[in-house]
This record gives structure tokens, C-alpha cells and sequence, in this order.
DNA sequence: TATTAGCACTTAAAGGTTGAGAGTGCTAAC
DNA sequence: GTTAGCACTCTCAACCTTTAAGTGCTAATA
């Protein structure tokens, strides 16, 4: 696409750094002074002209200086992850704090992402989130049902990952524990192994043959398998907004409405985690790259957790385009990294 | 304590109405013009002097209007409450479609509750909040130990009010289903119908007990006991910090901070909420009122719900002090009383 | 030919001034 | 006891001015 000199890019990559440290617009002299150039602002002034043309940067007004624009970020963060620089020693020993930390948790997933975004929040000052697997990822391994106070049911229910989920259902009273067994035993030969977007396709069709039968133990029967084994799976966990409060970056009234809103509806978010759980390792997506929210000025930095090789759960960040990207990357990477290799070495 | 003149009452009663109205300090004026008491401003002027003086009301500057203090605001709450005016019929028909979306929950309690936030805050443009009860207000009704995967155990525990709580444990693999099993019927026959407070301190006396015997197959068993029992009860939901920013009183950005702070932490409203949950019916508390929270010009209006005799939960909104205190109550006292009315009459 | 010094120009942000408006307390009259 | 009148206080918004930073362009320079 567009070639860029190797002194164009030092440049780029000299505003980018400088804007992200200090969240003041870059102007030429600031290059000069802070990174050493060999040229005089003049020179530097022109480089930046033509990078604006480009597309790289832009200025928020005809006498300020210059910011990146989402592809300038963006050629930082391609930069940057090829040379993985940053590093610093301090931060491994808080990783691996959080480590011993969640090493208590590892039975329980869904517990072990809700404490893994508070980690992220305080280690990042971003906000923390977590997700675990949706349906489609997830596989079914035991139900039990049991009965209690005489009209209710408890549903248990065991995924391959280790989580554990519950509800209670209101049958009559004329069904016993042992139709329960009959039931849950039913469901445990049927569908071990499947995940639950599959065993929906299952009960779906096994409703509608029941429809043209017509006997009514075995519908009741259905109706019960099919409310027992609806849960919502992809469970997402945020913290950290009073992190980010503190971010000059969001010193805006309206800003802030913005973000929380999103973190209260959820179900974007969840949307957006889910297409990128699709993909491997490490994925940073820059402001307007997101199509999928609207979330204005905002990057978010995930990778999956695997256990073995099921992936148990997504992680990341989500902060101001103008983020602290290698060390956010940073901080994800090895968080994931280190929770994938508790959960699989234990 | 202070002896107001029925006159007196009347004004502090509308600048208070006037200032909750329209976030503006209140001048003599305002209240002539605004309210009709055949009185010119002069004398208005001088009883707001005079519930000044008495700690009624201050101003924010000296030729500004004037605001109410907590005090005033006290004075306010406590003349709605005995009176009880407002009550419009669209917000009696909204609280009723509450009712009817909740009926689907009513076996889930702590959902239940969390969704009760969500319609709370939408009502009130306040902070929804809602907490299940402590430990020592919890009583236990059944365990259930599933061993699966060859080293784990899933308990499964009943609480009496329909709160069904799960967890993990690791155990070595030489522990049998059997050996669950009667772990389970001793806990199930020991303790059924104790709260969890009591439960602690049995299990704690007991296992001081067993250091001297150091029979380790059954301090083993009461280590799982102990473990099995260990939940966090009193969980906490908090919904509608987008709703609480578009308030005027949330302008500042010092404020947003502290309240996303509080709400984070969690841990501070607990404790107040465990306060007031000994309490019976609405309850309002009035910025300084509250000793527990730093949390400045906030108010909380809460109101326990119940099943039969037994509380089940504490519902309620959290706002700014210059609140519509009217409205809010009605909305808590009404969403408790049907929370109360669904669960009670099922 | 690429680089740079010099300079006129632009703009936002900060500080100061002013006038309008709202509200008060006090005093004297009703 | 109530009220009109008035001097006084204070905030807020509007307006102006200054300052500082940074630009683009042009002409000189290496």
C-alpha cells in the first residue's frame, strides 16, 4: 500500500510514542528535541506534512500539532509487535503475583475471569474484561436433576471446561426423583460430547417428531430437557471503570456517558468478544476498526485462554486509542499465556 | 427538638419541592411566584433567614437562593412520608408490568433481584441497587456432593429461601461417591434449618474437637464440610450508572469517580445495606446521614422484601441528595411490596 | 537538490474586564 | 407583623486581549 520511507517511519513512529506518553498533540520542534533526528524542524515539519497526507496523522486544529489517526496506531502497533520491546522486569513479578493469585480459582472458571479483569484493570489502569465461551464452544458433559420442596427441580448442569451452572424448575408434583434420573440419564447418553449449539439442533428436531406423536409424558419429558439445558454461557465480566476515569482521556462528560453505557448494555460487547473469539492469540483492534460498536476512540486488546486445547475464555483490554499499547499487549499476552498454562499443566 | 411554625414548615417544605424540581437555589422570589402564600418576598426572605439559622437550609453563596441542607431535606422526607401524596396511575400500571416479567424469575431470587435493579433504575433514573441476605439471615436446607472428573467434588447447596449456590472442591481420588454421600446426609441431618452463621461456629467447635483426636479420615470429612459450606452470601447488584450521569448533580467528574469507585468496591455498600437490613419497611437515608460510606451528597432509599416471614432480600436506589424523594419511595416501597406480594402468595 | 532559517499567519487557551441579573439584608414606613 | 425600597454582594456570561505554540511558505544555504 503505501511505501513509506525508513525516516518517515521513524518519524511516525516518534509521534505515536511521544502522544501516547504525554497526551499533548506533537508538534515538530517536540520531535526534534525528544528524539534525535539530526534535522531541524523545517525538515521534520515537511515529514509530518506528508504523513498527514497520507492519512497517518491529523491535527485537531491549524495551529496545534499532530496526533495519530486509528492508522497511524495501527502502524505503531504492527511496529511493535514484531519487535516485541518492551519488557519490564517489574511487571513480570506481578504477573506472576496474579498467578499464585488465581491458582485458587482454577476450578472455577467463571470465578477465575471475574478476579483475572480486576488484575488486568489494576496492572493496566484499562478497563479489565473477560468472557466465557458461548455455546457453540462450549460442551455439554453431565446434568442432574434434583428434587426438592416437592414441585421444583434443581438443574445441575456440567460443561467440559469445568463450570458448573444451576437453575431451578417448577414441575408438578406427580413427577418423581426417579423420572428425573430417567431424564437426566436420557440426556447424559444423548449428548455427552456435544456442544449446546449442537444439542439444540437435536432437541429442536426432537420436539417437532414429537409433535406429530402427540404423547404427552414424553413431550413433558422434552420440555423439561429443553429448559433444563438453556443457560446463558458467554458470561461477561468488566471492571475497572474507575481506572479509567482517571485517564485524561476521558475527562469528557459525554465520553464517559458513552463508555458506560456500553458496559451496562453488555450485549455489544459480548457480540464483539464473540467474533474475536474465532481467532488465535494475541488481536488489537484500533477505534474505528470495530465495526461492530460504536464505541468512538476506543481500542481493545484480547487473546484466548485454553485449557489444552479448548478455549476456555477470552481476556483483554479496552482503553482510549490513545493507549499505552505495548505494555497493554503486554499485560493481556502473559495474562492469557499464564492462565492457559495453569489451567493445562495442573 | 426545633419548634417550627406551621408557616415556617410550609415554606422549607416548598423550597425543598422547588429545588428538587429544578436544580436551582431557590430565591424569596422564586417561592412567591411558585407558590402562593399571600406573602411578599421581604417576609418570605426573612423566614428562610430565620431556617437558615436553624440549619433548614444555606446558601451556596450570598446572593445566591437557597438550597436545603441534609437537615432539610430530612424535614421533607419525613412530611411525604406520613403524608404519602403522590401516586400516578402510569407508574402504578409500569411497577405492574414489573410484576408481570418478574413472575418468570421468581425461582431464581438472586436474578430475580438483579433484574430488579435494571426496571428500578429505569423508573427512577437512580441507581438501582439489591442484595440477598447475610449469612446470618440464610438458612441452610440441603447439600448435594457430586464427585465427577475422578478428583473434584460439585456441591450443590440449597439455601431455605430458594437460593441454589455451587461450587467446586479438589479432593484426592480415594474419596467414593459413598463416602460423599454420607458426608452430605450428616451435614443435610446436622444442620438443616440453621443459618450459616450458626453453622460456622458448630463446625468451627467441632473441628477444635477433632485437633485432639487426630483421627485424620474424619478431620479430612470436616475439611470438606467446611469448605462445602464456605459461600458468599449476601451478593450485590447494582444497575443504572448511565441513567445516575445524565443527572445535573453528576456533572463533575470528581463526582462520577467517587460514585464508580463506590460501586466498584462493592464492599462499603454491603456493610451499609447490612445495616438496614435488620430494619423493617422503607427506609431513606440522607447524605450524612449515612456514617459508613464517604459517599457525599448521596442518598439511599431501601426496603427489604420478603417470602412469608423471611427476609429474602433488600431492594432500593441509590441517588443524589437532591432527589425526587416522593417518586423514589413510592417506586421502592411498591417493587418490595410486589417482590413481597409474587413470592409470599405463590 | 535536500535542508534549513526566517517570518507571517492561525488558533486555542488563559486572564482580565465589564455589565446584567438575581438575591440578599437592612431600614423605615405602613 | 408586614412590606417597599435600596444599597450591596456575588456569579455568570460575554467580550477583549495577550500569550504561546505550531504551522506553511519562501528564500537562502550547504
Amino acid at each position: 500500500m503505501h511505501k513509506l520511507s525508513e525516516r518517515s517511519k521513524r518519524v511516525l513512529y516518534a509521534v505515536v510514542q511521544s502522544y501516547i506518553n504525554y497526551p499533548d498533540p506533537v508538534g515538530s520542534r517536540v520531535v526534534t528535541k525528544r528524539y534525535s533526528f539530526g534535522l531541524s524542524p523545517a525538515t521534520i515539519r515537511n515529514i509530518m506534512a506528508d504523513l498527514e497526507d497520507m492519512g497517518f496523522l491529523t491535527q485537531p486544529h491549524t495551529s496545534a500539532g499532530r496526533i495519530p489517526t486509528d492508522l497511524g496506531y495501527r502502524f505503531y502497533v504492527d511496529s511493535i509487535s514484531t519487535k516485541g520491546d518492551v519488557s519490564s522486569n517489574v511487571e513480570v513479578e506481578i504477573l506472576q503475583g496474579l498467578y499464585n493469585r488465581l491458582q485458587v480459582l482454577k476450578n472455577n472458571i467463571e470465578l477465575l475471569l471475574s478476579e483475572t479483569t480486576k488484575s488486568l484493570s489494576a496492572l493496566s489502569h484499562y478497563l479489565g474484561v473477560a468472557m466465557s465461551p458461548a455455546p457453540d464452544l462450549t460442551v455439554f458433559s453431565k446434568i442432574n436433576l434434583l428434587k426438592y420442596q416437592s414441585d421444583k427441580v434443581a438443574v445441575v448442569l456440567f460443561t467440559d471446561d469445568g463450570r458448573i451452572k444451576n437453575k431451578t424448575l417448577q414441575v408438578g408434583p406427580e413427577i418423581s426423583q426417579k423420572d428425573l434420573n430417567r431424564i437426566a440419564q436420557y440426556l447424559n447418553s444423548e449428548f455427552s460430547g456435544l456442544t449446546f449449539d449442537e444439542i439444540r439442533v437435536r432437541l429442536f428436531n426432537e420436539i417437532s417428531k414429537d409433535k406429530t406423536r402427540c404423547d404427552t409424558l414424553i413431550s413433558r419429558a422434552l420440555n423439561i430437557c429443553r429448559e433444563a439445558l438453556y443457560f446463558t454461557f458467554n458470561e461477561l465480566f468488566v471492571s475497572g471503570l474507575s481506572e479509567v476515569l482517571e485517564l485524561p482521556d476521558f475527562a469528557d462528560l459525554n465520553k464517559i456517558r458513552e463508555l458506560s453505557r456500553a458496559i451496562e448494555d453488555k450485549h455489544m460487547i459480548i457480540k464483539l468478544l464473540d467474533k474475536l473469539s474465532e481467532t488465535e492469540g494475541l488481536k488489537v483492534i484500533i477505534g474505528s476498526e470495530n465495526t461492530i460498536t460504536n464505541l468512538k476512540d476506543i481500542s481493545l486488546i484480547v487473546s484466548p485462554c485454553k485449557e489444552g486445547d479448548r478455549q476456555v475464555g477470552i481476556v483483554g483490554l479496552i482503553g482510549p486509542t490513545r493507549m499505552n499499547y505495548a505494555k497493554a499487549m503486554y499485560i493481556v499476552e502473559n495474562t492469557a499465556r499464564f492462565i492457559t498454562k495453569m489451567l493445562t499443566e495442573k
